[in-house]
DNA sequence: GGGCCACCCCTA
DNA sequence: AGGGGTGGCC
């Protein structure tokens, strides 16, 4: 079939299991994409493979747009006005962005089928959350971004990112949306450089945007990057000093990069690891969240929490060891696709979009309707062979009009069909948590937090 | 040196 | 009341 490009779009052959755009770039990595609808054209014979939405993230001189299709990943970029180029050049580095951004040279099938030969829980997961893998984000920005996201919610964290990069980096250009009757242009503002917001007035200016006792992690942050590293002289062309230093991060082993990040303000156990694994190369990595402490004993049988609920360093260092045995080498990206697959706002992923009509562009995805009501999984083994008994649910599981289904229902559907597939794995003996034992610990220095 | 508690703001 | 934690204090 041929592929239909968009105007002004390449196009990159890429399956939609290396790379879904729709769950990677709202799952919680990066906070910073914009994402439109895009009007689909009515009685096309391609409506079904073409895009359903475009996605833009501004960069330091650009704006990059993509859209994607089952088998093709559409890209372009845009300038400021007046900035002379040689167009094609500007193509061929942001496809070599793309393809260093979204680590286009991992083979995310292939690892999904070594995760799926040793981990079961994996393996009844996979085909309904394709394609999710790690971003190779910038490291300052997934820094202070990660700052901003303690006691917090993606939602939230999205804003607060927004407002940072409005309030405190300059709009790069204006851009009316893809697929707009309406003529709105809007800003596209870069992150914020270190020394913008080392400022010491920044702290109490991101008091009153809203930003709480995270104002002052992320002034005091920056302060002490610029403090130690300086600033250039033209800072609004290049990265500067501390930013460079962060990338040599990427060079250090996991263990020395940690101990760096956590000297930050705002920057503990959790944070530093986000960043160890989303920005700076450490892909064995897993941070260890309450959500995450949740999957590792709901579904596959770690101690929980001692008594006050909250995370001490030796159970993280546990989580997350164990977790590691489980998934080896990539188990931080691995940890990411479970991560994204318990996220609310994915309760209805591989089911069906809202927005988007159910295509033959995901064969394999049968829209699993099945689901058993939370009573029903509190200790008992389901079936193992098939797919969890159906049970009554409010809205009616076998319902074939989404539409109806509220987003609420979507997200309990999906939390039961995931504790039913664990359960099933635990049950059958299948996950080998001896592994866990396998794993070396963890340097003793790397483990304090400070 | 492990264990509490406040922190700031939003949603339930 | 508590959340996709952290820093400061016992």
């Amino acid at each position: 079939m041929a592929v239909r490009v968009p105007a002004g779009f390449q196009a990159l052959p890429l399956p939609i299991a290396q790379l879904s755009l729709a769950a990677v770039l709202k799952c919680g990595q990066s906070f910073r994409w914009s994402i439109f609808p895009l009007q689909i054209s009515g009685n096309t014979p391609l409506q079904h493979v073409d895009p359903t939405h475009e996605y833009r993230l501004c960069l330091r001189d650009r704006v990059v747009c993509l859209r994607q299709s089952p088998d093709t990943l559409f890209y372009r970029s845009l300038f400021p006005t007046g900035v002379l180029g040689d167009q094609e050049q500007r193509e061929a580095e942001t496809l070599a962005w793309i393809r260093d951004y979204f680590q286009l040279d991992i083979d995310l099938v292939n690892l999904y089928r070594q995760w799926s030969a040793t981990d079961p829980v994996f393996n009844r997961i996979q085909d309904r959350f394709e394609g999710i893998r790690m971003l190779r984000q910038d490291p300052f920005e997934n820094l202070i971004s990660f700052i901003c996201s303690s006691n917090n919610n993606i939602s939230r964290i999205t804003k607060m990112v927004g407002s940072l990069c409005r309030t405190y980096s300059p709009a790069l250009l204006h851009l009316a949306p893809p697929a707009g009757s309406d003529l709105v242009e809007e800003p596209y503002h870069p992150f914020p450089s270190p020394s913008s917001l080392a400022a010491p007035e920044v702290s109490a200016q991101l008091r009153a945007l809203g930003f709480g006792y995270r104002a002052d992690f992320i002034q005091k942050t920056a302060a002490m990057l610029v403090e130690a590293h300086g600033v250039n002289r033209s800072p609004k062309t290049s990265s500067e000093p501390s930013e460079e230093w962060l990338m040599t991060l990427r060079d250090k082993d996991t263990a020395a990069a940690r101990t760096e990040l956590l000297n930050f303000m705002g920057v503990g156990r959790k944070v530093a690891d986000c960043v160890l694994l989303m920005s700076l190369d450490k892909r064995e990595v897993i941070p260890v969240d309450t959500h995450v402490q949740q999957i590792a004993t709901k579904y596959y049988g770690f101690r929980g929490p001692t008594k006050t609920g909250t995370m001490s360093p030796k159970l993280y260092e546990e989580v997350s060891s164990k977790l590691t045995a489980v998934w080896g080498d990539y188990a931080g990206w691995a940890h990411s696709v479970l991560f994204t697959s318990d996220l609310k706002s994915f309760a209805s992923y591989g089911l069906a979009s809202p927005s988007t009509p159910s295509t033959p562009s995901t064969p394999g995805l049968t829209p699993d309707r099945h689901s058993a009501s939370s009573q029903d999984t509190a200790g008992i083994a389901t079936p193992r062979d098939s797919m969890p008994k159906s049970g009554k649910r409010k809205r009616g599981g076998s319902n074939r009009s989404l539409e109806t289904k509220t987003r609420e229902a979507e997200i309990e559907e999906t939390l039961v069909q995931l504790e039913a597939v664990v359960e099933d794995a635990i049950s059958e003996g299948t996950v080998d948590l001896s592994l866990a034992d396998r794993v070396k610990r963890r340097r003793r220095g790397t483990l304090s937090t400070r």
